[in-house]
DNA sequence: AGCACGCCGACT
DNA sequence: GTCGGCGTGCTC
C-alpha cells in the first residue's frame, strides 16, 4: 500500500517536517475517525476507519488520506481528525488504504474552526477546509521538506515556481519593488512641484515606546479593539507612499510577531494587501506568508507550509487567511470589515469578519477591526461592549460640503461651480480625485421617443451604455442592437446618467490640458505620482496618491444613497471615508452634492453618532445587523418542511415565503419559494442546527426525487440556505 | 451522488 | 411462483 502520488516513500524519516513532529499519532490506537471530501450535506460527520498495521507509524491527526468509501474499490479522500480505542460503529470498519502526504495539513486548532464556523452557518466544515487547505504541490512539499523549519527558502521557492509560468510573482516582486519603485517615485516627485505637506507626513523614527507596543501586548493577551484609523497618506523610508493605515496595521503585526506570537492580517482586496506588503517590507519584515487569489497553486502552497511551521509568523492575506494555520497565534487584524469583498461567495457563504470573531473566540488571540468607517457589525459589537473601541484621531484633511444648492446657477458641466474651482486649485499644484459613482460611459438608456428605460430582451435586466453609443444588458451583457420600445415601439436609445467614461471626456473639456486618469473596477489603477493629474475614479478603485491628493471631490451622493439596499448610508460612508482618507493633510476633501443626515453626518464627522442611530432603527425594525437572518429557498414544500422546524422558537420569526421572480441574472427556474428567517443571536445554533437538519433530510430524500433528470443537474428545488447574507433585504 | 435493499403489480 | 418497477436509506 504504502502513500500515493509519489515521493514520501521516498521521503526519509527527519525529512517528515516538524509538524509531523508534533502531530498526534495513532500510538496504537485501532481507530482513525476521518472527515470526508464530499459535497453531501448528510456526509458532513466523522466516519470511523482501522489503522491498518502498515500505515501506523506513519498516520497523524490531520493529514490527508485515501479511504474505501461506498464500496469495496471506490476511494474517497479525507483528513485523520482524531484516533480512538474503539468504534461505535456497529459494523466492521475499513481500513485507511493511503496517506496522501506525510504533512498534517490540518492543525487541530483550524479543524476546530471550520468545524464550528461551518455549524453557525448551516454549512458543512469541507467547505471551510477548502477554502483553508490549498492543494497539495508535490515539488513544493519536497523542497519545503528539504530545507527544514529553519530554512528561510519559502519565499525564493515560490518566486522560482512561478517564473516558470513567466510571471513576475511575490518574492520576485518584492525585492524588485525594493529595489526600483522607490526609485522611480523619487524620480517623479523630483519631477513635480514639491508637496510642502509631504515632510510632515514622513514617519519619525519613534523614539519613545510606540503606542502599537501597547496594542499589541494587549491583543496577545486576548483584547478586542476597534479603530476608526487615521486619515491620509504615509511615505515610507523606501520612498513608497502608502496609506497611513496601511503603516500602522504593519508596525502592529510586527510588535504582535515581536513578542513571538504569530499575527493573521485580513485586507479585502490585493491592492490593500500590496500597500501592507510594502510596509512590512519597509519596516524591516519582509518574511512574511500571503494569502491572495492571485497567486499560483504553488505558492499558495508553500506559503501554507511556512505558515504551518512551529514559528511565529506573519500571515498577510485576504478573506481565506482567517483560516490560515498559524503557530502561537496571537492576533488577527482586520482591515475594512465592511467591504463586501470580506464576504466569501462560496458555501457557507461566511464573512471573514465571523470567522475571525469565531477563531478568535477559540484559541484567546486578540482581535484588531480597522477602518476609515466603522462597519455597523462591529458598531453593534462595540455597543455591546465585545469590541472596545479606541479614541479616533481626528481627520487630517478638511471636509467640506458644497452641493449645488449653495450655489444654484452654477453647474458647469459634471461638478458646481465651487467643485470646478477646487479642482482647478488642486491642479495647480498636485493630483485631484474625482469619485464617481458608476462606472462606464452612460449607466441608463432610455427610449428616445417616449422616454421609458430600456429592458433587455434576453433577460428584463436593465440596459445602459458601457461605451460609447453602445448599449447593452447590465445583468446579461446582452446587446441592445435593433432594439424597439415596447409602449411606443421607437428605435431609438438615448444615454441617460454620467459614468466614469463619460466624466473623463467631459472633463478633458472642461479643464482643458489637465491630464485625465480614469481608474475603475475594469481598469484599477493602484497608485499616481505627485504630478498634477486629474483622477476619476469609480468608487473602491481611487488610486493612491504620492502625498495624498490636493483634492478629494466627491459627486453623486444622491445617486449612491438612492441605491435601495439596507446597508446604502453604511456603505456611502465607507466610500467617502475611504476617498477621504487619500486626501494630503493640507488638502481638501469636498462633497459636492447632495444632502440628508448621511451627508451631514459625513461632512460633520459624526459618522459613529449616526451608524449609532441607524443601528438602534434597526433593532427596531428587526434587521440585521440587530438580529441574524437567514434565508430559506427551494420548493415550497421543502421550505415549509424547514420552517416547520423552526415553529415556537422564541426569539426566531421569519418572513414569506414569497415566490423567487424566475429568470434574472441567476437564471432562476419557476415555481421557487423564499423566506428570510430572522433570530436573535442567542439562537444562532439553535436555528442552524434545526436549518440544517432540514437540509440533510431534504438531501437524504433526494434521490428519489432526483430520477428521471437530466444528469449532474442539481434538483432546483432542493432546499438551501443561507446564513448572514448582507444582500438578502435588497430586492 | 450512486447503489443496494425491499415492497407491490404483471409475467413466463 | 418470480421478475423488476422504483421509493427509501446508507455510505465507516
Amino acid at each position: 500500500m504504502g502513500t500515493v502520488d509519489g515521493g514520501e516513500a521516498g521521503v526519509a524519516p527527519e525529512r517528515r517536517g516538524a509538524a509531523f513532529e508534533r502531530a498526534e499519532a495513532a500510538d496504537g490506537r485501532p481507530v482513525a475517525r476521518v472527515l470526508l471530501d464530499s459535497a453531501l450535506p448528510q456526509l458532513d460527520h466523522l466516519f470511523d476507519y482501522a489503522v491498518p498495521a502498515e500505515l501506523a507509524d506513519d498516520l497523524r491527526a490531520g493529514q490527508r488520506v485515501r479511504v474505501p468509501f461506498r464500496s469495496k474499490d471506490r476511494r474517497s479522500f479525507g483528513y485523520v481528525i482524531e484516533f480512538a480505542e474503539r468504534s461505535d460503529f456497529g459494523g466492521e470498519l475499513s481500513p485507511i488504504a493511503d496517506i496522501v502526504t506525510l504533512v498534517p495539513q490540518l492543525t487541530p486548532e483550524v479543524w476546530r474552526l471550520a468545524r464550528a464556523v461551518a455549524d453557525r452557518a448551516g454549512g458543512s466544515a469541507g467547505d471551510i477546509l477548502r477554502l483553508a487547505i490549498p492543494t497539495r504541490q508535490v515539488r513544493v512539499e519536497k523542497k519545503h521538506l528539504a530545507a527544514g523549519p529553519d530554512g528561510e527558502i519559502g519565499e525564493t521557492l515560490a518566486g522560482g515556481e512561478a517564473a516558470t509560468a513567466g510571471e513576475t510573482r511575490e518574492a520576485g516582486e518584492a525585492a524588485a519593488a525594493a529595489a526600483t519603485a522607490g526609485a522611480a517615485v523619487t524620480a517623479d516627485a523630483a519631477a513635480a512641484p514639491e508637496i510642502g505637506a509631504s515632510a510632515a507626513t514622513v514617519a519619525p523614527a519613534a523614539p519613545e515606546p510606540a503606542p502599537e507596543q501597547q496594542v499589541a501586548e494587549a491583543l496577545v493577551a486576548g483584547a478586542r479593539l476597534a479603530l476608526t484609523s487615521s486619515h491620509g497618506p504615509e511615505r515610507l523610508h523606501t520612498g513608497e507612499w502608502v496609506g497611513g493605515w496601511a503603516a500602522q496595521l504593519a508596525r502592529l503585526a510586527i510588535a504582535v510577531h515581536a513578542l513571538g506570537r504569530s499575527a493573521i492580517l485580513v485586507a479585502p482586496d490585493y491592492r490593500d494587501l500590496d500597500q501592507l506588503r510594502d510596509a512590512l517590507a519597509a519596516l524591516g519584515h519582509p518574511e512574511i506568508v500571503r494569502v491572495d487569489s492571485r497567486q499560483s497553486n504553488a505558492e499558495r502552497y508553500a506559503g501554507f507550509l511556512r505558515a504551518l511551521d512551529p514559528e511565529p509568523r506573519i500571515v498577510l492575506g485576504n478573506r481565506s487567511a482567517v483560516y490560515a494555520p498559524a503557530h502561537e497565534l496571537g492576533a488577527i487584524i482586520m482591515w475594512d470589515d465592511g467591504d463586501p469583498v470580506l464576504a466569501e461567495p462560496l458555501t457557507p457563504y461566511v464573512h471573514a469578519r465571523d470567522a475571525a470573531l469565531v477563531r478568535a473566540g477559540q484559541s484567546g488571540a486578540g482581535l484588531f477591526f480597522a477602518s476609515h468607517a466603522r462597519s455597523s457589525e462591529v458598531q453593534r459589537l462595540v455597543d455591546l461592549g465585545y469590541v472596545r473601541a479606541q479614541q479616533n484621531p481626528p481627520r487630517r484633511a478638511r471636509v467640506v460640503h458644497a452641493d449645488a444648492s449653495m450655489a444654484p446657477d452654477a453647474f458647469a458641466g459634471r461638478v458646481p461651480e465651487f467643485a470646478a474651482r477646487t479642482i482647478r486649485e488642486g491642479l495647480r499644484s498636485g493630483p485631484v480625485l474625482v469619485q464617481v459613482a458608476t462606472p462606464g460611459y452612460a449607466p441608463v438608456a432610455v427610449c428616445g421617443d417616449c422616454g421609458d428605460l430600456a429592458r433587455c430582451r434576453a433577460c428584463g435586466g436593465p440596459v445602459g451604455f458601457r461605451v460609447v453609443g453602445r448599449a447593452s444588458c447590465r445583468w446579461c451583457g446582452e446587446h441592445a442592437e435593433g432594439w424597439r420600445c415596447p409602449s411606443c415601439d421607437g428605435r431609438r436609445l438615448e444615454q441617460r446618467g454620467m459614468g466614469s467614461a463619460r466624466t473623463v471626456e467631459q472633463f478633458e473639456r472642461q479643464f482643458e490640458g489637465a491630464r485625465v486618469i480614469l481608474s475603475d473596477g475594469e481598469h484599477p489603477r493602484e497608485s499616481v505620482d505627485a504630478r498634477p493629474a486629474l483622477v476619476v475614479a469609480t468608487r473602491g478603485a481611487e488610486p493612491l496618491a504620492a502625498g495624498g491628493y490636493r483634492a478629494v471631490v466627491l459627486l453623486d451622493a444622491e445617486r449612491l444613497l438612492s441605491l435601495e439596499t439596507l446597508r446604502a448610508g453604511e456603505d456611502c460612508l465607507r466610500w467617502w471615508e475611504n476617498a477621504a482618507a487619500l486626501t494630503a493633510p493640507d488638502g481638501i476633501c469636498l462633497m459636492a452634492s447632495g444632502g440628508g443626515p448621511v451627508v451631514r453626518a459625513f461632512v460633520t464627522g459624526r459618522t459613529e453618532e449616526w451608524l449609532h442611530g441607524e443601528l438602534r432603527d434597526r433593532h427596531a425594525l428587526r434587521y440585521p445587523p440587530a438580529v441574524r437572518v437567514a434565508s430559506v429557498s427551494g420548493g415550497p414544500d421543502e421550505v415549509e418542511r424547514a420552517l416547520q422546524q423552526l415553529a415556537g422558537l422564541p426569539g426566531v420569526d421569519h418572513l414569506g415565503p414569497t415566490p423567487i421572480p424566475p429568470g434574472g441574472p441567476a437564471k432562476t427556474p419557476p415555481g421557487l419559494v423564499r423566506a428570510i428567517v430572522r433570530f436573535d443571536y442567542g439562537q444562532g445554533s439553535e436555528v442552524a442546527s434545526r436549518l440544517r437538519g432540514a437540509l440533510v433530510a431534504d438531501a437524504a430524500g433526494s434521490s428519489s426525487r432526483t430520477r428521471g433528470r437530466a444528469p449532474g443537474r442539481a434538483r432546483p428545488e432542493a432546499l438551501r440556505l443561507r446564513f448572514d447574507d448582507r444582500g438578502v433585504f435588497d430586492g
